[in-house]
Order: structure tokens, then sequence, then C-alpha cells
DNA sequence: ATGGCCATACCCTATGGA
């Protein structure tokens, strides 16, 4: 059995639902769609999706943050919110699909609120790493997907595109991130593509796109028995070059 | 060498994003 599922920032879904709309209809085999960053409650989500006969699962709030689920398939949220993270921003919604758990996350970006902010996006990263504990133990097979705002690796952002002590690359980030990975998960993208750079997010400003001037932000974890079926990640990153795109790309995981 | 964007809120400039 097959399954192909994505990932999207899509930087508020009420100014970009026709892009979503328009790529569902260009990728037809992908069963679900991971959002984040809707910017918006879930009354306030567009409808045409439903009427266009998909599932969809919302965990949003006011203006900021905002994570949601559009599925082909019917959908069970397993849970709205990620357990022992601290906060009630809208980050987490998880769902499962074939006997597989899909976690669908928003990683604090941590550059803001001082040390508080920081905090949180520590936080976050632990309290994943507990549940990447608990789904296995559980015997689950399991992904984690989403915008982690975590740059890995030196290789994973583009030449000055951040100041050196950026959020997205403190050691304490990173740590967080490889923690994750000595959990047993699989870096999906380095998997298939160990070296080179593979950007999801180009800033708006600077002609950041037009210089490939990008971050490795976007990422998808899976559990062991789940890396065994990994056999594509793709960047979608003309999707970066329509009139108003969001400033990420949908990334998709092909599965066995 | 430098600066360059975008979305939301409840009224327009501040905040967060990365």
């Amino acid at each position: 059995m097959s399954l192909t599922f994505a990932s999207w920032n899509i930087n508020s879904i009420r100014t970009r639902a026709h892009l979503v709309k328009d790529w569902l209809d260009r990728n037809p085999d992908c069963t679900l769609l991971c959002l984040q960053e809707i910017k918006c409650e879930a009354h306030q989500f567009p409808k045409l999706f439903e009427e266009a006969g998909f599932h969809v699962a919302v965990a949003g709030q006011k203006a900021y943050n905002g994570v949601a689920l559009i599925s082909r398939v019917p959908l069970p949220v397993t849970t709205d919110h990620l357990p022992g993270f601290e906060s009630d921003e809208a980050r987490y919604i998880e769902t499962e699909l074939e006997e597989v758990t899909i976690g669908n996350l928003y990683l604090p970006n941590g550059n803001s609120g001082g040390d508080a902010g920081f905090a949180k996006k520590l936080n976050f990263l632990e309290a994943l790493h507990r549940r990447s504990l608990t789904l296995q133990k559980e015997g689950r097979s399991f992904a984690f997907i989403g915008d982690y705002n975590v740059c890995p690796t030196d290789e994973d952002y583009a030449p000055k595109a951040l100041s050196p002590d950026d959020a997205l690359l403190r050691p304490e980030s990173r740590a967080g991130f490889r923690r994750l990975l000595w959990s047993g998960l699989t870096d999906a993208l380095r998997c298939l593509h160990p070296a080179g750079r593979h950007y999801t997010f180009w800033d708006y400003q600077a002609g950041a796109y037009q210089r490939n001037s990008g971050l490795r932000i976007d990422h998808a974890l899976l559990s062991p028995r789940l890396a065994d079926r990994l056999t594509g990640f793709t960047i979608d990153k003309d999707e970066r070059g329509r009139e108003k795109p969001s400033d990420h790309v949908p990334v998709v995981i092909d599965l066995t």
C-alpha cells in the first residue's frame, strides 16, 4: 500500500486558499495536506475545501499560528495539542491515516519574546521528543511533519541568509532536533539526499528566491519502520514563484 | 556597500515572522 502526504506553511490560509486548492487539484495522489500558519480561527477557515469534498480539521487561533489538516479521506483527530507543550498557542494537530500517526507541527520561531520566547521553542522540542518516545512505546508508526524553524546543520541555510546567533541556528535548537534523531527518527530529506542544499523557505525580502538565498526548515521525521517505506521527498519549489506566494513551499512524502 | 516584505489587528502603526 502506497501513501503520499504533504506539508505546507501557507502564511495565511484566507489569503492563499486558491493556491492550496489549485495545488491539491494538481496533486491528486496526495491523500493528506498538513498546513501551518493558517492565521485564523477554525470558524474562519475557508469553506471551499469541504464544499469540494475534502475533510478538514483545524487547530486555530486569532491572527497568529494555527495548523490544519486537509484530507481526501475521513480524519480522526487524536489530539489538537502537543502534550507537554506549556502554551495554548495552536501549533500541533495529530491524526491517523492508514495505521500511521501523523503529527502536524509548527514550532515557535524563538527570535521574539526574549529568553521566554526562546524557552518556548525548546519546550516544544522537548515535548515532541517525549511524544516520540510515547508513540514508539505504543508501537506506532508515525511521522512528525511541518515547520520546525530549525536549520539542522550549516548546509541547511544559504550563506548570510541568517545572522549567526539566530534562534533557527542556536546550538540548543539544533540539539533539540538531534535529540529527535537520536530517539530513532529519520530526517526524510537527508535519508534520500545525504548532502546538498535543499531549501524549503525563501524570505520575501531582498530577492531571496531569485538569489536562492533560502533555508531548509520544513522537515519530516519518520519512525523507524516508516522510514523503511520512504521512496520520495519532493520540495515543490515552483510554488514560490507564483503570484502572492507563501514564503514556504510544499514538501511531499512518498511511502511504499 | 546597502537595502530591499508581508499578514493581521478593530482604526494605522505595531508586532511577529525567519
